[in-house]
DNA sequence: CATGAATGAGGATTCATTCAT
DNA sequence: CATGAATGAATCCTCATTCAT
């Protein structure tokens, strides 16, 4: 096996771990035996513990950056690039509950254990927001009354709140269909500039 | 001193802390340090660590929500109502950041601790923006087609996205003004049943 | 049981446990064992265990300067307090064979566990011997030729392997009456200005 | 190249590794490194750790044994025999104060490291001195009443610790030449038979 | 009720050694 | 012979929890 490989079977494992016990909960040897690795193999390729969460986090997030920034690539209209980051969002974090776990959980505890890291990947994902929404204010799409920055934390906010249930089976499960359609409706007709509402 | 006091100041010293380094961080001598009383002393009000946790969850939620019916009872118009939700909600996490933390980062490892536990206070409280807007759907102010239980993850999840910034120091800082308008148009506007647009 | 007392008990334990085994040998749990506390009680009293090797080696090495001094004291010539030095140190390394090897194995690897340590203890023992020197040369009993500082080595350096050879069990063992005799006769024959062969 | 360099190297390379750290903190992965051959070569040529330990001891001590043998025959008269021996020996240390570091620190730890071990290449160096020392004796040049198996352990001893300071860096440097000087002093004018003090 | 010294289970990490290539 | 990736046993240290005072 490549150690490429083992790189990514560790990076897998650890997500699915994370994902389930939490980062505080999940002993290197539990991920280690999910990738059936011995312990040790697990420092050759990562300096420790919470260098495991951060580099699952940025590569499966660059993996979603990736993805994302080629779909909307093939879309010029701002209002139709927002409904796809929206779907593709829900859709990303239902097909891969464990990343979506450890997105949204560890997310939150990343600043308290590493002071000096700065998600970078995290804040590259939130700005494609941040840009859609500028490029439809350009195009005079969106109201120009919105901060971009605020609401490009707001969707998010949104979003994964929203794909946070999809894990805890406390609620109705909604689909990803559904989930997207609402949560456009909402943003959506919010966001946009209403032309005949505006007309006497 | 009386019990009750001493309940408090543990109640007190634990929001702090546990918002300063984490759940998982968190000593209990840091506790009782900070309440400053004796590791012991914390095992005559609480049963364990997470004990505290869910205390500190429940006690600080439930005096917003308190505090957050008796606001709303004073105003019938739902679309008011969903905008004082939000202010309020706001104010309270700009106010107390110690506690916005808590409900931020452990409600999210809360189910990966105590299976069990329901999070009841918190159900409790997203459950008002749930019932503000069944109440402005039946007085038809509000859209028909918006799920009540999915839009209050939407907007609850907006409302903690935006709030948790404000705790990274990473970013622009809104004033509480800034935020609750912003939000609030990007959802009551989008919310609300657009009569001009309708009509012909 | 008091503070102090546990404290002292572990000093004790370490002292055995390192003896017998050498610092890297050496387990917590041994130590904890043989002083009959938890493991983690001994971190209650010491840092780490580098911290409890050279608390051993200062309170020991304190305890056997105090007395030495107060043996000198009572002597005024230098030729006899060299003496008393000699057999003084190896009647305290015979006694406590622990101890002995503690401070002959651990003293040379103490500079490669912590750069920053001066070994402050140990210089003011072997100290004592070169004032012991300076005071005899000043009374001219000592010859003037005579390097305090090299012959402190020299003395300490013999003292110190003469003893190391009671806790291999390899060779012979002398009394530390003969080893005193003999080493005595070495150095102080040779320290000391002879004056009939300077006479003619 | 042939397997008796790649031998020699990693003893060179060990030599200087456990000098610099130690026996236990030094790594097979460090030695490996700094004889540039790969961990597991180190293993076609010595049976674990402690073995190459050992090695390095036993072939550096037996250089040195062959040198002074060497210099010791050109040599009739024992006062100058010791002379030799203690010039020789400050020599080898000063100029390979890896080896010094090696025969100083791992010698006291070696009797922890494995029972059966018995030095028999350190025995015999220092059993040279008592060589020496008997044959003093014999042709009356030196006390009757020196016990050779204690005075070579006082010779030994003395030499060592002077040259331990070489590598401490802690103190005032003395030259070979000082320090030699200042020994032969000490011993020599002390194990010599003094004839004018004994004669009338 | 209050204390805080003592406990000891638990886990991240290291590194000597092996063995397939 | 040589390699170095992989192994997994071993251990220091932390900290929630207890309980004698």
């Amino acid at each position: 096996m490549k150690a490429v490989d083992k790189h990514a079977k560790i990076i897998a494992a650890a997500t699915k771990v994370f994902a389930k016990k939490g980062f505080f909960n999940a002993r290197i040897s539990d991920i280690a035996k999910e990738a059936k690795v011995a312990d040790g193999t697990i420092y050759l390729y990562f300096n420790n513990k919470i260098d495991i969460l951060l580099s699952v986090f940025e590569e499966e997030i660059g993996a979603i950056i990736t993805h994302t920034r080629k779909l909307l690539d093939e879309e010029q209209d701002p209002r139709k690039k927002l409904e796809i980051f929206i779907v593709k969002h829900l859709t990303a974090m239902k097909k891969n509950k464990y990343l979506a776990e450890v997105i949204q959980i560890e997310l939150r505890q990343t600043t308290k254990l590493v002071k000096e890291y700065r998600n970078s990947k995290f804040n590259e994902y939130i700005n494609i927001i941040a840009e859609i929404i500028e490029q439809g204010q350009k195009q005079e799409f969106f109201r120009q009354d919105i901060m971009p920055n605020l609401a490009k934390r707001t969707i998010f906010g949104a979003l994964d709140e929203v794909s946070r249930v999809w894990n805890t089976s406390l609620e109705t499960h909604y689909s990803v269909d559904e989930a997207s359609c609402q949560i456009i409706k909402l943003f959506v007709s919010g966001i946009l500039i209403d032309v005949e509402s505006s007309s006497p």
